[in-house]
DNA sequence: ATTGGCTATATTGTAAACATTATGGTGGTC
DNA sequence: GACCACCATAATGTTTACAATATAGCCAAT
């Protein structure tokens, strides 16, 4: 038996009125609860590469259910931030060697067109936008590491926000993420992507609508960030397996 | 009760040594056949923007089930291929004119890189391969509309596989697709993407190593392409309704 | 005759139970 | 004492059924 339509407490459409088809309310999965929270939590390095997101875990974490979840991780997969491998689960995306070079090569394309086109098109209110994060960065505490590190990342986006393409700064953003996960994973795990000084002097040639010389200074500010990383394999505490199995191989062909 | 572990009939692992943990078959849902399915199927112009993307039916033309359907979708949806509306179901995905606009600068700048880098790397393989493809275009059916639209579509992911970065080459597929998608969304639904006499030109300038004449040459051709799009939103058959409003509008008007 | 609300149907979204697969521990055997 | 096979457990993947929502058709009322 239904009740009667006029009782219905769940009107959820303020305005269903006709003649607007699509745009009603696209909101994509990028606006979840969960994408976000793992997306912050790798961009903060909380989350390091390889480590396990466990479907229960994450659910009971986040107050949801499985089904939730598991559509959350299949978009980060699609967007190559996570690895899902059947029957073993979800794990933040570890870059090959060869990976994260093509990515920092994409990541110069990108960001040195983006950077160009931010001076193009630098108005009044971008000038404002930009100063407010440059002194955000400048006063910002320090010893906050996980503020930090959400503060340089934010710079770039804002970079990729002033070239007024959404397309391209959708682009960029993936790519941070992905240079944030291939650093972690052939530097220090902890360490940050950007290094600080970098960025006042790039926001300051923007500001001075030097579109060449702030491309330059992003280039370089990019390659700096590449030359820190070197092809080491063996980490301290994942894909030890490689390492030990290589180790036990050797021993097998010396001892028997 | 349980069957003994031995009378398994399903060893679908043929070598489960254990040793290398995670490049066992990390097969992306990239080459899942729904998902391949409906992006040829996109990029051949089958399937038009705005076209309803059913559960059910999709479950039925690809003998399949619901969940597996549900699955390629949101993978599309993460790339921005379709759309999905909450309790409305899955659409091909339509871009606004901003939208379609960004696309093709985003274009520009990615694949002007790629054919930079192509002409770079060029080596006795690409030439192999590149020739081997300007003979398959000359040579094509014109006829055979399908065989066309994929061809011409190939070139271009030819020369960003020969740039020699995967991470550009997957963000300029994905790229092509949204083209693809604006053009039919802007011009006629069933028009090609390219010009054919475009490409032997740009074929020929790579394959002569000169750099700068193939980037301004690639940049001619997508400039082009843009060129012919026009920011009409009232199409003949899909989103008639706008159209149908605005003309009962002005009857209104008038005959009121 | 047209507009408004109501009902029936089809489609999408979700939850729970079930099957399958990896993993860690245990006992047996050489 | 070490290695191998087996079993128990936990996690993922899938099926099933159910609930909620939108769409289309119908009837009544003006």
């Amino acid at each position: 038996m239904k009740r009667a339509r006029s009782l219905k407490r769940k009107p959820k459409r303020p305005e269903p009125k006709r003649g607007e088809p699509e745009p009603l309310d696209p909101r994509s999965i990028d606006d979840d609860p969960v994408v976000q929270g793992i997306l912050t939590a790798i961009s903060q390095k909380r989350l390091k590469p390889g480590a396990k997101l466990g479907e229960d875990k994450l659910a009971a974490a986040f107050g949801t259910t499985r089904i939730h979840i598991r559509q959350a991780l299949a978009h980060l997969a699609s967007r190559k931030v996570v690895m899902q491998i059947p029957n073993r689960g979800a794990f933040v995306y570890r870059p090959s060697w060869e990976e994260a070079q093509d990515i920092f090569a994409a990541r110069r394309i990108l960001e040195t067109a983006t950077v160009g086109a931010a001076v193009d098109r630098l108005d009044k209110f971008g000038k404002t936008e930009l100063k407010a994060h440059m002194e955000l960065e400048a006063r910002h505490d320090r010893n906050d590491r996980w503020a930090s590190l959400s503060l340089t990342a934010e710079f770039h986006i804002l970079v990729a926000k002033l070239a007024g393409n959404r397309v391209l700064l959708d682009m960029s953003r993936e790519l941070m993420l992905r240079t944030s996960l291939a650093i972690a994973t052939f530097e220090q795990p902890g360490e940050p992507d950007c290094s600080p000084e970098a960025h006042p002097d790039i926001g300051a040639l923007i500001l001075a609508r030097d579109k060449a010389g702030a491309i330059q200074a992003m280039r370089h500010h990019l390659e700096e960030m590449e030359q820190r990383i070197k092809p080491q394999e063996d980490k301290d505490e994942v894909d030890e397996l490689t390492a030990i199995f290589q180790e036990i191989g050797a021993r097998a062909r010396a001892g028997g």
